[in-house]
DNA sequence: AACCCGGGGGC
DNA sequence: GCCCCAGGGTT
């Protein structure tokens, strides 16, 4: 398919570019398989900048494989917590426990072995493959989509199965014998630095001479992709339930929405329900409690990726003088003092009311962000404070 | 093949 | 707002 001259223009062009271009990242200094593996795992739908800071915590926490399987799933997702699809951390812990337990606590070299570990599919173990233990693997990821999509001028959606194929056969087709770790993080340094996917730079690029879409001016439709499906809006009733210093958390389910992470008890509003009315019944539902609800602490808007939510936090009061919550829905429930809320993991909303009424800025609780970010008053203005 | 999972960046 | 990000798992 791909003529030979072409290739090695291509393999050419892009090693010389990496090699003067590359970015410092922690996990490029020793090329270790374990700091591959979770680096790769955190850059699954993140990007660099967002997981960097995640990632040198984690190190410092989890130096090795064995550190992970020794520690609780509790700890792993608190130091998970904010980075978004938590089932990341819990493959990470389960896959750690197979290396310790079949591997000897290294991380096993067989393309085969690593593709079957939890978390990890085919463009991690190319990548682990590749820039772990350089072996001739292609790896195709968003970036190598866009690039070979436009490289090659393809017009039909790259979700296609066909059209997929032919990205993964040239991703491996362009892999230069014995250089496939530089090669395939030349593709991925192109296509986050240069090769963008709006209003690419494509005066630096080292492949413009080459590049079809280019030629033809379609690069900015390029690559072609489908419509997503639009996003719904809910509204959520959640109570701080106060009794003798201390208030109530509950645990997800280990599946589905956020699993694992704990949160203040509540639920959807339903239609002709006030919040309070919410509140109670979702009290009852999940964990057999009458309570009352005081005042309403605030309103918070979130956007998550696939919803939006506004969350209505009410302080509420335990109609019993000895509250005993009985699990129905939750999975298990704490009392705890305010203080000790910052050990646990919370889904993002239910973090944006800890900080509220601990009297704490947004950021200042992201306790694994170095710096804080500059935009608490864009954070402030989704949080109405209704009542102090 | 279509969904689901999430937070943040950047325009 | 909207699209995208070093995707994987489930149905």
């Amino acid at each position: 398919m791909l003529q030979p001259k072409t290739r090695l223009q291509i393999q050419t062009l892009l090693l010389s570019w990496f090699d003067e271009n590359q970015r410092p990242l922690p996990w490029r200094e020793k090329y270790r398989p374990y700091e591959i593996w979770i680096s790769e795992i955190m850059l699954q739908q993140t990007q660099v900048k967002t997981m960097l800071p995640y990632f040198r915590r984690w190190m410092e926490r989890f130096p090795d494989v064995q550190s992970i399987a020794d520690a609780r799933e509790d700890e792993v997702l608190k130091h998970w917590e904010g980075l978004g699809y938590y089932s990341r951390a819990v493959n990470i812990r389960r896959t750690a426990e197979i290396i310790v337990r079949h591997h000897g606590g290294t991380f096993p070299k067989a393309h085969s072995t690593i593709l079957g570990m939890p978390g990890i599919g085919p463009y991690t173990a190319g990548a682990i493959s590749s820039i772990a233990f350089n072996e001739d693997r292609p790896l195709v990821d968003g970036n190598v989509e866009r690039i070979l999509a436009r490289l090659f001028n393809l017009d039909t959606p790259v979700e296609e199965k066909n059209t997929r194929k032919f990205i993964w056969n040239t991703a491996e087709e362009l892999i230069p014998a014995g250089r496939a770790r530089q090669f395939n993080q030349a593709l991925m340094d192109l296509g986050a630095t240069v090769c963008l996917p709006r209003r690419p730079a494509c005066e630096k690029c080292p492949l413009n001479g080459l590049c079809e879409s280019r030629r033809m001016g379609t690069a900015d439709r390029r690559p072609v992709t489908n419509r997503r499906k639009d996003i719904a809006s809910i509204e959520v009733a959640v109570g701080i339930l106060h009794h003798r210093g201390r208030v109530l958390i509950q645990k997800r389910p280990a599946s589905g929405l956020m699993p694992n992470l704990w949160e203040f008890p509540g639920g959807k509003i339903h239609p002709g329900e006030s919040p309070e009315q919410a509140l109670i019944r979702e009290f009852r539902e999940e964990l057999e409690l009458e309570v009352r609800c005081r005042e309403r602490l605030a309103s918070i808007r979130h956007n998550y990726t696939s919803f939006r939510v506004l969350l209505h936090a009410f302080l509420c009061r335990p109609a019993d003088s000895r509250p005993r919550p009985v699990l129905r829905s939750a999975v298990e429930a704490r009392w705890v003092v305010v203080e000790e809320l910052d050990q646990y993991a919370f889904p993002a909303a239910n973090r944006k009311l800890i900080d509220l009424v601990s009297g704490r800025k947004p950021a200042a609780a992201r306790n694994h962000r170095p710096e804080p970010r500059n935009d608490d008053a864009e954070d402030g203005a989704n949080v109405v404070l209704l009542k102090k």
